[in-house]
DNA sequence: CTTGTTAGTTGTATCGTCGAACCATGTTGG
DNA sequence: CCAACATGGTTCGACGATACAACTAACAAG
C-alpha cells in the first residue's frame, strides 16, 4: 500500500468519525413528534411509508437488522397503533406490515421533522458545493455496499 | 425554500441514512483486538493516544458525550489497565487521564484494525474520486458543526 | 409422513447513552 | 473569613439498540 493511500485512509477515517460525532449519530436520539419516537421505530415507519406493505424480513433487509430486532420494533409500532400485522392468504408464515392511517399521519410528521434537520445541515453547506457533497456521499454508499458488514464479515473480523 | 433545495435536502438525507446502514454504524460493533473492545472505549483510547493526557471533561467534549458517560467509559478502561487516573497538583477536582504502556500498545493495535477497515472502504472508491470524497466529508463536518446537537438543541427540538 | 427449510417470536446478554442527585473541591463577594 | 455559587466527577436508574441462540408454526419435498 502506498503512503498516499494510507494518508487518504487516515483522512477518511478522521472525517467519518468527526461526522458521526458532530452530527450526533452516537446519541440515542428521540426523534421529535407528538410523543418522542425512538429512532429505530422512526426508520422502520419511514421505510414502510415509502415502500408499501412489506414482510418483516424485507423490512429487516432494508434496515440491515436482525429478524429478532425487527420483530421487537414492529411489536412496539403495533402497540403504538401505527402498524398492523396481517396474515394475507398464501404463505401463512409471512407477516405483512402495513401502516395504519394513524401510522401514515405519524410517518408524515416524522418525515417533516427529519427534513427540517437535514435542511439545516444543507443550509450550512455552501450552495455551490452541495451537488459535490451529495455526489460524494453516493460514492461512499456504493463503496460501503462493496463491503457489507454482515454478521459473517463481522464475525470474521473479530477473529 | 426552493424546491431545488428541498430536493437536495431529501437526497442528502437519503444518502446519509443509506451510509449509516451500509457502513453498519447502527450495530454494536465490537472492535477486533486481542480481546474484543467496545467501540466507545476504542474511541476514547484513540483520542487519548492522539492528544496526550486529558481531563475527563476535555475527553467528553472531543467525544461529545455526557460527563457521566465518560466517567463510566474511563472506569472500564482503568479496570482494563489501559488508562490511569491521576490527580496532578493544582486543581484537585481535575482527573487527568493518561494511557499506560499497555494502553498505548492497545491503542496501536486498535488503530491498525481501524485503518484496515477504512482502507477497505477506500479501496472501493475509484482513485480519482477519493480526494473529492474526502473534501466533501470535510465540508459536511463543518456543516454539522454549525448546528451542534448539544443537549439544549436536542431538548428544544423535542418540544 | 418424515425431513428439512423458512418466517417470526422470545429469552438473554451486551453496548451506549442520558439526566438527576450527590459529593468534593474551588472561587468569589460581602 | 465564611457563605453562596460554580465546576469536575461519580453513582444510580432508566431506556434504546442490537445480536445470537433456542424455539414454534407453517410450508415444501422426497
Amino acid at each position: 500500500m502506498l503512503d498516499d493511500e494510507l494518508d487518504q485512509a487516515v483522512a477518511l477515517q478522521g472525517r467519518i468519525t468527526a461526522f458521526v460525532r458532530a452530527f450526533g449519530l452516537h446519541q440515542p436520539d428521540r426523534t421529535p413528534c407528538g410523543t418522542p419516537v425512538p429512532s429505530s421505530e422512526a426508520h422502520a415507519v419511514g421505510e414502510l411509508d415509502r415502500d408499501g406493505p412489506l414482510t418483516q424480513t424485507a423490512l429487516g433487509e432494508r434496515l440491515r437488522l436482525e429478524k429478532s430486532t425487527v420483530s421487537r420494533i414492529v411489536s412496539q409500532l403495533t402497540s403504538r397503533g401505527w402498524v398492523c400485522r396481517a396474515n394475507r392468504d398464501g404463505d401463512g408464515r409471512l407477516v405483512w406490515l402495513e401502516l395504519t392511517p394513524e401510522g401514515r399521519r405519524a410517518a408524515g410528521e416524522l418525515a417533516v421533522a427529519r427534513a427540517a434537520r437535514f435542511a439545516d445541515l444543507l443550509r450550512n453547506i455552501p450552495a455551490e458545493q452541495r451537488p459535490a457533497v451529495i455526489e460524494a456521499l453516493t460514492t461512499l454508499v456504493d463503496a460501503a455496499d462493496g463491503q457489507p458488514p454482515t454478521a459473517e464479515v463481522r464475525a470474521a473480523a473479530r477473529d
